[in-house]
Parts: C-alpha cells; sequence; structure tokens
RNA sequence: GGAGGGAUGGCAGAGCGGUUGAAUGCACUGGUCUUGAAAACCAGCAAGGGUGCAAGCCCUUCCGGGGUUCGAAUCCCCGUCCCUCCGCCA
C-alpha cells in the first residue's frame, strides 16, 4: 500500500513510477477521488463538531433547568445529515483502500529498465560449472535411477507437479534444510521460527498476495490459505504492532512447506521437481527501520549466497528489472544456481526489499528513539534457500559418471557422515 | 459437535448511561537527587485523520457494523476474532 499522502505531493513521480511498472497514469484519479473525500471529511467534521456542541449544552440546559426544546430539534436534524455523511465517507475510503491495495509498490531508482527476465542484469557470479568428462543428467533423471525420486506414484497420489522421495535423497533434502537453519540461526543472527502453514486472508492482505493473487493460492473451504511462502508467517509476525526502535532490527528464519497452485505457468518447467505445487524452502525475513533498511537486503542475499558457496555451488546474482519485479517489492535480488543438467542458471532465491509497502498494509510500526510518533517499519524477504531446488542443484552438481551423487562436505554431518549417494546406499 | 466467558491505550488492567480519551500499575521520555548508576521523588506520555506557514484548532477511535437515547466504552441486535469446560481426535 502506498502512501496516499505522498501520491499526494509527488502525483508526477506516482505516475513515472506507474509507468515503469507498465501500468497507466493514476495520480488524476486518485486526487479527485481524494479531494472529494476530504471535503466530505471537512463537511462531516463540521457537522460532528456542531452536534457535539449541541449535546453539551442540552446537558448544561437540563441541569440548570433552561428549556433545551430547541437544542433537541438541531441535534435530531444534525443526526441524519450527519449519519449520512459517514456513510458516504465509509464508502468513499474503501473504495480508496480498494484502489491502493492494488497499486504494486514503487520501485527503487535503481532497478533496472526491462519487461521480462532476459532484462535482468547480472551484478556477479560466482564459482564456475563443474568440468564433467561425461554428459550430465538431470536431477529426476539420476534420481529416477538410483529409486529414490518418484513423479508417477506422486502422480497417483496428488496429481502433477508432486513427487516421492524416499532413502538418501529424502535425507539429503532434510539435511540440506537442516544445514541452512542451521546457518542462520547461528552465524547470521536469525531467530529461528516454526510458524502455521495455514494463515487467514488478513495475513496474506498484509504481504500482498491478497487481494490481487488469490488464483495463485490454495484456499480451505475454512476460508484460510496454505502458505505460498513462509514469507507471509514471518512477516505478519509484527501485524498490528508498535515496535521499539532498539528491538529493530527483527531477523526471522523459518523452514516450511510452500503451497502454490502455479495457475498460468501450465506446461512451464513440466519435468522433474523444479516447479511442484508443494516444496519445502528456508525463508528469512528481516523488519528493520527505513535507515537499515537497503543494508539489511545486501547482507540478506548474502546470507542466501553463503549457503551455495559452502555448498560450493556456482551462481549468480541479478538485480530484477522493473517489469520482472514483484508486486510488494521495490527492488529485487535473484540468485540463479548452475543446473548443469540443465545448461542453465536457474533462480534457487529471491530477495527483496519491500520498504513500507507491507508495513502499511499489516500497521507495522516503531517507535523511533528521541522523536514523537510512529513510523512504518521496513521488511524485507528472501530464500535461503528454495530447500527443493538446492537438492536439485547439489544432484546435478554432484552428478558422477556412474550415476552416484556425491555428499557436499559440509552436508556430511547431517547425512550420517555419508559420503556418496548411490544406489546402494 | 455441545455449553459458557471475553475483546478497553506499547503491555497489564479498572470502568458498566453523563466533561471518561478513558483510573491504576508497568514500560517509555524529561527533571531532581547521586562521583556515576540504581532506587526514590516530580512531571510528561494513545493512535489515526482534517485544517493551518506555524502555534494551534477540530474530528474519529474503548474489535467491526447497526440500533436505543438529548447523551454509550457502558444497554440491545448482527458480524469477526479470542478463550474456558465437555465430547471427539493427532
Amino acid at each position: 500500500m502506498l502512501d496516499l499522502k505522498w501520491i499526494r505531493e509527488n502525483p508526477d513521480a506516482f505516475d513515472v513510477a506507474l509507468a515503469r511498472r507498465k501500468a497507466e497514469p493514476m495520480s488524476e484519479m486518485i486526487l479527485q477521488m481524494d479531494e472529494k473525500k476530504r471535503h466530505l471529511q471537512t463537511e462531516l467534521q463540521t457537522a460532528q463538531a456542531r452536534r457535539n456542541e449541541a449535546a453539551k449544552a442540552i446537558g448544561k440546559a437540563k441541569a440548570s433547568g433552561e428549556d433545551a426544546e430547541p437544542l433537541i430539534k438541531e441535534v435530531a436534524s444534525l443526526k441524519t445529515s450527519v449519519q449520512q455523511m459517514e456513510a458516504d465517507d465509509r464508502e468513499l475510503s474503501s473504495q480508496m483502500d480498494e484502489l491502493l491495495s492494488g497499486i504494486p509498490n514503487i520501485l527503487k531508482d535503481d532497478v533496472p529498465v526491462g519487461v521480462d527476465e532476459a532484462d535482468n542484469i547480472e551484478v556477479r557470479t560466482f564459482g564456475s560449472a563443474p568440468t564433467l568428462d561425461f554428459a550430465p543428467k538431470e536431477h529426476y533423471e539420476l534420481g529416477a535411477d538410483l529409486g529414490m525420486m518418484d513423479f508417477e506414484t506422486a502422480a497417483k497420489l496428488s496429481g502433477s507437479r508432486f513427487v516421492v522421495t524416499s532413502g538418501k535423497i529424502a535425507r539429503l533434502e532434510r539435511a540440506l534444510a537442516a544445514f541452512m537453519i542451521d546457518v542462520h540461526t547461528e552465524e547470521k543472527g536469525y531467530l529461528e521460527v516454526s510458524p502455521p502453514v495455514i494463515v487467514r486472508g488478513n495475513a496474506l492482505y498484509g504481504t500482498s498476495q491478497l487481494p490481487k493473487f488469490e488464483e495463485d493460492l490454495y484456499k480451505l473451504d475454512t476460508g484460510s490459505y496454505l502458505i505460498p511462502t513462509a514469507e507471509v508467517s514471518l512477516t505478519n509476525l509484527v501485524n498490528d504492532t508498535i515496535l521499539t526502535e532498539a528491538e529493530l532490527p527483527l531477523r526471522y528464519t523459518a523452514h516450511t512447506l510452500c503451497f502454490r497452485s502455479e495457475a498460468g505457468s501450465a506446461g512451464k518447467d513440466t519435468a522433474g521437481m523444479l516447479r511442484q505445487h508443494q516444496f519445502a524452502k528456508v525463508e528469512m525475513v528481516s523488519i528493520t527501520t527505513p535507515e537499515q533498511s537497503e543494508e539489511e537486503h545486501e547482507r540478506m542475499t548474502g546470507c542466501a549466497e553463503d549457503i551455495l558457496q559452502r555448498l560450493e555451488l556456482s551462481y549468480r546474482v541479478v538485480v530484477l528489472c522493473a517489469g520482472d519485479t514483484g508486486f510488494g517489492a521495490r527492488k529485487t535480488y535473484d540468485i540463479e544456481v548452475w543446473l548443469p543438467g540443465q545448461d542453465a542458471y536457474r533462480e534457487i532465491s529471491s530477495c527483496s526489499v519491500c520498504g513500507d509497502f507491507q508495513a502499511r498494509r499489516m500497521k507495522a510500526r516503531y517507535r523511533p528513539e528521541g522523536a514523537k510518533g510512529t513510523r512504518f517499519v521496513h521488511t524485507l524477504n528472501g530464500s535461503g534457500l528454495a530447500v527443493g531446488r538446492t537438492l536439485i542443484a547439489v544432484m546435478e552438481n554432484y552428478q558422477q559418471a556412474d550415476g552416484s551423487i556425491l555428499v557436499p562436505e559440509v552436508l556430511r554431518p547431517y547425512m550420517g557422515g555419508l559420503e556418496s549417494i548411490s544406489a546402494e546406499t
């Protein structure tokens, strides 16, 4: 949600910002509506003030035995018009809210121009693709050959875009998640959280998945939803709270399942477990002051990268262009890991800074030290990392000519010392 | 599934028809005291919005909506959420 006051004061900047998102200018319409609302509000408040004044006078008149009848009549007549104006005011406010809640966040100035992922700009790279003296396989071939990855049975159980993993591959995924959480909590200062994966619409509104992207979500018949990312649960931890400056930044991490309907991605990445309806992800969320958020964004991205570096996986960081940046984000770094089987970089993490966009929706504020009042916090979220995709990356990068998979050094303690996964393990 | 209880300021918690935007405590801010700190004492301290250059003035808000009333945090109705007990169940 954008700040109406900011739009009012910077209508041209607002329209420019919309244009970067390929949206039509809206300032004129919004300002008109705002003008109308404020005019009504002023009128309403004048009437309310008079009503309050008269009501008090009635009390006094009655107490002193004077005739209160004319005042009572006046209040009665004011009452209907006040009620009407109140109703109009509510109507206008909810219209305004609806409109504002559908407008995407303002991009930061340094977000590159562009329409889709082809226009994203590489920021840095790490490592290099492993040199294999054989033709690398894709993860699902490797998994099937090991007998530890079964898409057919999953389809029978659950339909397309599901997988059943088993044995050491299942354990490898669990090991990855545990490793990531341990790094974030023990070295990076994140607090481990085990949150609900079922949330109310209100929480999804706060992080701006709702109202615009309901079709991407799984909705239960209780009216609640399965989370598409733990960003929802973690960020909403501060929903409707006023924090003190001293407690910021807050850093949360969680290992959860995520659920996405993948509406609109039919035919995309259908093979393997790259794009599933259900997947595990380790998420990072930071709640900061406005002054801290930019630096925190770099830091968070670094935390995600560190996981890949320790796994000795090659990756590159790209900054998303305007057209590819999500609705609620001001700026996003994607981390793309090298997949030998696909001969391509694929997204494995996405780290976004949202400014006060989500905070305003959630009413998440803090009291600045030495200043009056409250300010909205800034929120950030990033994957650290998508566990399923990390599993893919490990399998493809650590595959051997005989179809076995070496276990990365840092994961061995989590695998009971196992050094290699083969059909026999 | 059955039966009840509740939703008040950052937090806890009074108020149950009339200057109550709201007692009290904690937290927080400033001051006194102190070598410094703590303690103690004094004072201040809700949020959101309108208007104004500003100081200020005004409005709204005691979960949301509607009603009763000259007047509602307080009474009535509807909704949302939370909790307790019983039943069922992991």
